[in-house]
DNA sequence: GTCTATATGGAGATAGAC
DNA sequence: GTCTATCTCCATATAGAC
């Protein structure tokens, strides 16, 4: 019969399903109907509640990831770390973040995802990095994440992914921490190699512990 | 007026405005009418020459980069060079990258992305891997990769626009470098403050295949 | 080969009775 | 506040006359 229900729980309602399908299948692949349909209340009362279907997109379908506490480790291990988080996040933030990259042709939402990506990717790491080139280094470090999670769930790359998370964690890691803490050339006693153009012996897989 | 044309020019002028579109407003963003408006034909004549919107898309937007300038330069600064190689491609690849990366709801458009993201990204790096791990890390590269173009062309991290090309190229492709030719402590100059000095701004001629 | 006309379906959004 | 009914617009795709 579909009672009526009250104007906070059909709010409440319309939020969760819209939330659900935006981050499951995107802005274009979420109709106002399919929305509607979900919160099993009619069509019009998605607009009603929220003005436009792009309006409840932005007020339902937000980038954050809350798990600072686990960032609280030493900067020397904080690029292990926040890849870490990352993968471990759950499905939550790969949809949104999906559903933001693939909305982004919407100047809204671009907008949205600037922001997000400041928030979620430059300003925890910024936070920790001194120096100067502090801003630089985190945004650098920013492009390096989002391209892994690129990587990972845009293109879904099949091989990368069978690598495994600890691999990945590793492997990954110790390139973004190259980028929090820049390994300086004389700290770790290296005599002052002259001979750059070294013929590379494979392997050596993890630069840095 | 609107004459009649052959079909062999009607096929390329639907290709030619279809491209460009697509390129500039996306799959979405672009619908078969302003194909034809834009070839100046009717709308009808873009599906009974191609089929589909989709199959259409498929045909037009292709990611391709011209790694010849990739070939002969050494592999010690093939990270460098790479990253210039993209900086300093046209609006072309710019236009295309977006376009299947926000195209990617689509499965097919989402098919075409891996395939370039493999075709441009990977596979020129991967050519040049020596090491039993060179799989694993051209695909790392890609990611690297993939995350500089995020950054700037989807995201727009203005402040990281603003760092400049060279800079980029240096700081970004040293970075990159590190995945190509892995070093425990940091031989080759300073890692990112300055720009390290070893331009090699065309290398030798060589004779194509 | 080309074009006119149209089929068919889905979208977002609205009007107005209850 | 809610729902029924509908509006308007635009999409891809097709049928059939020239």
């Amino acid at each position: 019969m579909a009672r009526q229900r009250s104007g906070a729980a059909t709010r409440e309602a319309i939020r969760a399903a819209a939330a659900r399908l935006f981050r499951d299948h995107g802005f274009a692949g979420t109709s106002v109907r399919d929305i509607a349909a979900r919160a099993d209340i009619d069509p019009a009362l998605v607009i009603r509640h929220f003005g436009s279907k792009e309006l409840l997109f932005l007020e339902t379908v937000r980038l954050t990831i809350d798990d600072e506490p686990l960032l609280d480790v030493p900067l020397d291990s904080l690029g292990r770390r926040f890849i870490e988080v990352l993968l471990d996040s759950g499905e939550d933030i790969r949809g949104v973040y999906l559903a933001l990259l693939r909305g982004s042709g919407n100047p809204q939402i671009a907008d949205r995802l600037s922001a997000s990506h400041e928030t979620a990717f430059v300003e925890p790491l910024r936070r920790r990095l001194p120096g100067a080139d502090a801003d630089v280094r985190a945004r650098l470090a920013g492009a390096l994440v989002g391209g892994l999670l690129y990587a990972l769930w845009v293109v879904g790359d099949e091989h990368l992914i069978a690598v495994g998370r600890d691999e990945l964690v590793s492997r990954y890691g110790a390139l973004l921490q190259q980028l929090l803490t820049p390994v300086p050339t004389g700290t770790t006693g290296t005599p002052g190699a002259t001979a750059p153009t070294s013929p590379r012996p494979t392997a050596a897989p993890r630069p840095r512990r």
